[in-house]
DNA sequence: GTGAAAGCGCTAACAT
DNA sequence: ATGTTAGCGCTTTCAC
């Protein structure tokens, strides 16, 4: 590995022009003779110099040409969320066709300074995915005068906002549930909070929630309880730590334990769902026949599981391409056309959910 | 969206300081005192300066805090393949550990100068990931002298190399199917070069590939359907232009129009086996009664298929998350430990593959 | 413990 | 059509 890389400078003195021809022959191949041009780029070329610093043309300019992405927490679970994936498929989408790079933040377990630390310079917009309502990472984008739209949550953000209605999606299934004749229900629900407790959430945890998605879908189902006359007090509601079978699983297992048991979970996510779906295999129990299990998200494996799952779409491509442009437009200085824009989701009925046993 | 990043010098002068004070006041503590150092991050934090800026600050250092990753073709086919999913999931792993910035950049599709520009202080280090043997990125990158490490393809890259042994891994499904009393098979490719012609590609097409995984595992076919005493020209190679189920299907609709008809189908990977599954379903073949079909990669919707499929499974996540590593001791200057890491495969053997019919 | 000054590599306004 | 020049915002000796 070389050691310095090669400059505009060097190839500027190797030819006797100046530094100035040589940039323009990268950046405006109409301010010099066409041989000129040529003969630089192949000297340069010669010399490794594929294009100008990065980092110096950021810093002249005062741009780069990046997006940047902010994900709740571990940035790597992202990959292990078949939604976000899909998120980030159309966020990427997006930039390829604008040449934009994309930039993966993690998020650095130290609380410094330097932790919320979003520079411009390195990106010119950020998007900020699915993050708690009091998560500093927001504000610090904002007073740095970032261009920022956020996905998900926080719901109630000042900036430019893109998401669904994450209580009009969770209310439908539930009634469609109730509407079966299910009058036992249990929540597996997603993180209440960044302290990730875990376990059985009383009523107290359950509003202090901080995630804005977590709390319009808990509302949802609340509704669609009380709507039909029974009280939300007597459904248990398990806080899984993450968005994983393994949590669905262990919620399954808790929630079952319940006497009488719920003859029907309420999953926040299809993947919770699908653990879940496991738990009760595990004790004996068929699906639908003895539990209903719901989801929400429609991932890709949704449909394909055995039984396939009854569950909310949502539109993860979509919601992904819409927010990049979005950044795209406020980079541009443009005012936005929308500012918030809630994209619809549609109950997926499938086999996963019947009435209940014994009535 | 306001204007102007605020700026180290702006809080220097509001405080009264020196810019070098307000500068140590975030990259070294201990030059300064307590109390100032205290009173500095706080006006920093009121302007919402919470970092330097991060293209100023790599010019000077003259490196970033980043690495890239370059995937073949289009980027955002990456996260429609469930494998490269799970390599990038690995290196994000490593990147979060080490702090650093994960940066996905787009292959523009102008073939300029530009088009193969990897600048350094952007990234640190780059991951080439499952490129095209005469791909001019990685030549582009190796003369800037960034530290660079090749992912899958091409293998026989001059630099450090990670990657699994294709063709022990092809010709080992292969021998399975040919054990199981397969005579007539047909095999579904992945992308023979970059121009992707797609269909039937006779031998000459099949040695020109500049798809260096490709090739291996085509070759592994071919040991395997030759040690059984069979001749390779028999059998039908359908080149897929993009690793996806519908490529799958629309091949196995092909395929299976030879007659006599295939036994079994070799796909190169597991979403084309989905694919060609499905096709076959549609043509009324049930698998593995009437057609075998196997697959490559063991991505997790292997298992869950139904059937089940038979395929060589390969360690995607350590993959990516080894990758990173090497490229994080490469730029740290050390000399890897090793050069080449060809990682192992196994042979998974499930029931989307049975003998042939009527025998 | 704090400040002054040089310069990282580049671009763009202005000269020629 | 090509060159000169002044910084972009920061880090880092080196003085004090």
């Amino acid at each position: 590995m070389s050691a310095r890389r090669p400059t505009l400078k060097e190839t500027a003195d190797a030819l006797g022009v100046s530094v100035s021809t040589v940039s323009n022959a990268f950046n405006r191949p109409d301010q010099l003779s066409r041989s000129l041009r040529e003969r630089v780029l192949a000297e340069a070329a010669r010399r490794g110099l594929s294009a100008p610093d990065r980092a110096a043309r950021s810093l002249r300019r005062g741009r780069s040409v990046a997006l940047g992405v902010i994900y709740t927490d571990r940035l790597s679970y992202a990959f292990s969320d078949p939604g976000a994936v899909l998120v980030l498929q159309g966020i990427t989408q997006t930039c390829e066709q604008a040449e934009l790079e994309l930039v993966l933040i993690p998020r650095t377990s130290v609380a410094s300074a330097e932790a919320t630390s979003v520079g411009r310079s390195i990106v010119d917009g950020l998007i900020v995915y699915s993050v708690a309502d009091d998560d500093p990472v927001l504000a610090a984008a904002l007073t740095q005068g970032l261009p920022t739209v956020v996905v998900d949550q926080p719901r109630a953000a000042g900036p430019p906002w893109i998401g669904i209605d994450d209580e009009q999606g969770s209310r439908a299934v539930c009634e469609h549930l109730v509407g079966l004749g299910h009058r036992r229900l249990a929540v597996i629900s997603a993180e209440l909070d960044r302290g990730r407790v875990g376990g059985l959430a009383n009523p107290a945890r359950q509003a202090s929630s901080t995630f804005s998605s977590t709390v319009a879908r808990l509302r949802g189902y609340r509704r669609a309880v009380e709507g039909a006359g029974l009280d939300w007090s007597t459904v248990l509601v398990f806080e899984a730590v993450e968005n994983s079978e393994r949590q669905g699983h262990a919620a399954a297992l808790m929630l079952l334990k319940d006497r009488p048991r719920p003859t029907a979970l309420l999953a926040m996510t299809d993947q919770l769902a699908v653990g879940a779906c496991q738990a009760a295999r595990g004790l004996g129990l068929a699906i639908p026949r003895d539990l209903s299990v719901v989801g929400f998200d429609d991932i890709p494996a949704a449909a394909q599981h055995q039984p396939p799952l009854t569950t909310v779409h949502q539109p993860h491509h979509e919601k992904g391409r819409l927010a990049a442009g979005l950044v795209l437009e406020l980079v541009a200085g443009q005012e936005p056309v929308a500012h918030r824009q809630e994209l619809p989701t549609a109950l997926r009925v499938r086999s996963s959910a019947a009435p209940p046993p014994n009535r």
